[in-house]
DNA sequence: GATGAATGAGCGTTCATTCAT
DNA sequence: CATGAATGAACGCTCATTCAT
């Protein structure tokens, strides 16, 4: 088997083993155990450390979502509809890769702070400040407007984590409206015109 | 020293080290140390396990912190401007019980199931739902939105945990104005009637 | 049991494990199983590390050492009577205390360099030094010398820790009349006087 | 390859480790990396143990500098000459082969008892007889003597390996005149005829 | 011969927990 | 009540060694 995919495959063991028990419980012995190694040993083997194999489950769990994300922003026509397809992505990609969004969840307090830098973050606000320049949004201050977009991304991905009761679908257009009311000009045609 | 005083005492100095250090920097060694412990036997008599001391921890920081905000509260004479108490008093306990805060944000995820209960969503549900039946809000579903609400309020607090750069002063009245324009009736006044 | 006294158990225990085995088997399991312990974790819980019970057993080896040599060494008259007390006082504690003079040998090259300090280098070289002063000792250069005479000790107890057999009576003998012939001013009084 | 030239490109890599990181960085994969080998699976296909390849590592050292030193020896014409040049040539050795002086340092202790056998030794204590039978050599112990020798000659080695500092030149000629002190018959003609 | 992934024993260390005093 | 030494399980990690290719 090669290197490559063996380090995938541990990857992956990381990532179910997250999802299902939390970061306390991703011991290498049991991320060996769900991925069929017969040693710890071969995990260190394959990543220096535990920190690396860390950085490991979030750069890949980070690449996909942003891979699924991506690819139904760019559809846009302007910020504020990037913005609303990047919040419906992210809830779709709740819903389709379950076991990578909480794996996220749980990873992302222990990632390397090299790793787990604030990008997403950086590029909500520079398209919010877009938006802005393009006169569809409305004067918030963009960087704190970003923390709040996040947060709500993060509030459905940790009540899913948490393993409450959620429907992501309405979960979805809520968000969408609520968001859409918060950022652009007050005319009021927008959340209007969309029926909700 | 009475019992009381001893649960106390550890419960103050393991909400010092959540804060300081974060859950996995909080042993039992040195939450002693902090308490001025000689042995951390003690927790573990005053304690039957971690698992009693996190609730204990998740229980006191809690209760200090709704009663910070309940009290800010109660003045209210409509569900908006009780809401917008609410957020308001949840940013300026951050800003005035920072160790507090970040402790509940370390310990949360760790706390026992039927602790953390979801005490504080149900009420904030029920609160936006007296405001609809005031007619004072637009017609959203209230869980989901009691959902997006505390997100906003947790988003912040792990800004604030994250060490990252924050301004709390504004974004206390970015959050007000971005709650008001997502859950009011579409009437403009309010928002603007603040002067933002 | 005092903490002082498990300290010394496990040094004692250390010293024995290194006298029979060397370093490489002086494992914690080892030393522990050796001390009558029933869990390594003994060991860490009174020494920090592996490098603190090293340095432990160093300083302790050292000591007793050290005592013994230079309550040997203070009835001399003269640099030359001390040189040849030291010298005696070496072999003597080698015969009488073999565990601590192989553990010393063990040991030495793994305590912290702190610790380990030329210290014993340094004085043999100011003896030299005082004893050339005097007139006893010819023109040599003494920090040369002293690695010498540190050296001609250290073989011994080399010898000694190889398990190699070794007259530790006659060594003393020869040791002396040796030191003395390559030290003093060339006399031949003082060998000869000795009835060698 | 040949079979020949791995080992002997193994036994070089190990002795460059050996001196550069002491016997406990020289591990296989530090080896085969300093060998340019891709797999430390090739070490232990051409040496049956880690034991094997110490003890091939101490024989390569061993035989260099006995060649070293025996090529310097031979040129003598009487058992003190070939003292002298031994010690000469074991100064020198350190200084023009740094590495294989500190490689054997390392080594040595860990080399098989059968492999590390007390050849040097017995040849001193014979080449001393030699000395003491032609009148050379005072009348000391020669297993004895042997021991000393080799004694300071591990100390010089020792030194060199500690990186402690230390001037080789005068080191060899405080040596040469300390073991001719010590060794040959005291008319003092001998050492004060060299002019040290 | 050479590769490099896989193995498994052993290491030092941390930790919550127990218990005799 | 309080102490602090003792316990033992679990952890991440290193290493020489094996073996299918």
């Amino acid at each position: 088997m090669t290197e490559q995919a063996r380090r995938a495959q541990i990857v992956a063991a990381a990532v179910e083993v997250l999802a299902e028990g939390g970061y306390a419980a991703a011991s290498f012995k049991r991320i060996a155990a769900v991925a069929g190694l017969s040693s710890t040993g071969l995990i260190s083997y394959h990543f220096k450390g535990k920190q690396e194999l860390v950085d490991a489950v979030y750069a890949e769990v980070t690449h996909v979502f942003a891979g699924f994300v991506l690819e139904r922003m760019d559809r846009g026509t302007g910020a504020a509809e990037e913005l609303r397809a990047f919040l419906t992505a992210n809830v779709r990609f709740m819903a389709e890769h379950r076991n990578h969004a909480i794996a996220l969840h749980e990873v992302r307090a222990h990632a390397s702070a090299a790793t787990a830098g604030d990008g997403d973050h950086r590029k909500m606000a520079d398209l919010l400040r877009e938006g802005q320049r393009a006169g569809e949004f409305r004067d918030f201050d963009a960087d704190t407007m970003a923390v709040f977009v996040m947060a709500l991304r993060d509030g459905v991905l940790a009540r899913l984590g948490n393993r409450a009761e959620i429907d992501l679908d309405r979960c979805e257009r809520e968000l969408v409206t609520m968001v859409e009311l918060a950022t652009t000009r007050g005319t009021g045609t927008w959340a209007g015109g969309h029926g909700r």
